[in-house]
DNA sequence: TCAGTTGTTTATAT
DNA sequence: AATATAAACAACTG
C-alpha cells in the first residue's frame, strides 16, 4: 500500500491518536525491524517522552518525541493501527509503542520497512538518504526543471526519490495515464504543454489519493482495473498493455500514451 | 507449485 | 557521474 497517500494518512492517524501522548515502553515482536538500534535502546530514547505532530517527506513519517526523533518506513505492506492497552494482536504487529492511553501499533506483514531512532537533524538525514522535494508540494516550474536536467526515462525519473519523493509504482502509473504520456519517453523531452498536463495529473491524482488514504480502487482509475485479467482503459476502452518500466510493473493504454520517443 | 507484488538497497553494467 | 537492470529482501495471494 504505502506510497505517499497512504503515508499521508498514516501521518494524519498518528497525529489524531499518538501525537501528545507520552511514551511508556517500547515492545518489539520482531525486534529486527527496528533497524538502527535496539528495542532496549529505543526504549530508553523515548520513554517518559510526549510524541508531537509527525511529519511526512515522500514515504517517510518522522514523529518527533521532545528531542528524538522515530522514524517510519512502511516498505510495501506496512500501516499503522491505535488499540487499546492490551487489546488482541494480530500475527504481524512488529513494533509497538505503549502510550498512556493506548499503544500504536506497526502492522507490517512482509518486513520491508522499518523503525528508526535520529537524535539530530543530520541523523535524520542520513538515514532517509537524499530526498527530492515533497510530490505533494511541487511547483510546475520546479517539476520542469527537474525533469529538463534528467537523462533517461519517464516513469523512472518520477520514481526517483532523489528526484521527487513520495511516487510509487501505482502513483506513477495512474499519473502517466492521466496526463496521457508514455512511461518510457524520456523525461528532458517533455514540452511545454506536456509538463503542464504531468504537473495536472500529479496535482489531481495525489489530492484525490490523499482524500481517500489511498490512490482509488474505482473503475474510473488505472488503478482500479490494475487486477483485472483483461483490463481496459477506463477513459477509452482500449485493453490495456502491460509492461516492465524502470523494473517496475506497468500498466499503460496504447491508444492514449502514445510514444513520442524512446 | 510458481509467479507476482504498492518498497528500498546493492551489485553490476552501460 | 548518472541511469538502467536484476537480484535480494520477506511473506502473502491467486
Amino acid at each position: 500500500m504505502p506510497e505517499l497517500p497512504d503515508v499521508e494518512a498514516f501521518r494524519r492517524y498518528f497525529a489524531a491518536h499518538a501525537a501528545g501522548e507520552r511514551v511508556e515502553r517500547v515492545e518489539a515482536p520482531a525486534p529486527e525491524i527496528i533497524r538502527n538500534t535496539t528495542v532496549q535502546a529505543l526504549g530508553r530514547a523515548l520513554a517518559g517522552r510526549r510524541f508531537e505532530e509527525p511529519r511526512r517527506h515522500g514515504k517517510w513519517l518522522l514523529a518527533g518525541a521532545e528531542e528524538p526523533t522515530v522514524l517510519l518506513h512502511f516498505g510495501m505492506t506496512g500501516s499503522l493501527a491505535w488499540a487499546d492497552h492490551g487489546s488482541p494482536r494480530t500475527p504481524h504487529d512488529r513494533v509497538v509503542f505503549h502510550c498512556e492511553d493506548g499503544e500504536l501499533r506497526l502492522h507490517m506483514p512482509r518486513k520491508l520497512g522499518g523503525v528508526w531512532l535520529a537524535r539530530t537533524p543530520s541523523e535524520i538525514a542520513e538515514i532517509t538518504g537524499p530526498l527530492g522535494p515533497d510530490a505533494a508540494a511541487l511547483s510546475r516550474e520546479e517539476l520542469a526543471r527537474l525533469l529538463r536536467a534528467r537523462r533517461g526515462g519517464l516513469k523512472s525519473a518520477l520514481m526517483d526519490q532523489e528526484l521527487i519523493a513520495g511516487i510509487g509504482n501505482l502513483v506513477a502509473d495512474e499519473v502517466l495515464w492521466r496526463a496521457c504520456l508514455h512511461p518510457g519517453g524520456v523525461a528532458a523531452d517533455l514540452d511545454g504543454a506536456e509538463v503542464d498536463a504531468l504537473h495536472g495529473a500529479l496535482r489531481g491524482v495525489i489530492e484525490d489519493s490523499v482524500d481517500q488514504g489511498r490512490v482509488p480502487r474505482d473503475g474510473s482509475w488505472l488503478t482500479g482495473v490494475r487486477d483485472h485479467d483483461e483490463p481496459a482503459c477506463p477513459r477509452c476502452g482500449t485493453p490495456l498493455t502491460r509492461a516492465t518500466i524502470a523494473g517496475r510493473s506497468t500498466l499503460l493504454c496504447s491508444e492514449c500514451q502514445r510514444r513520442t520517443s524512446t
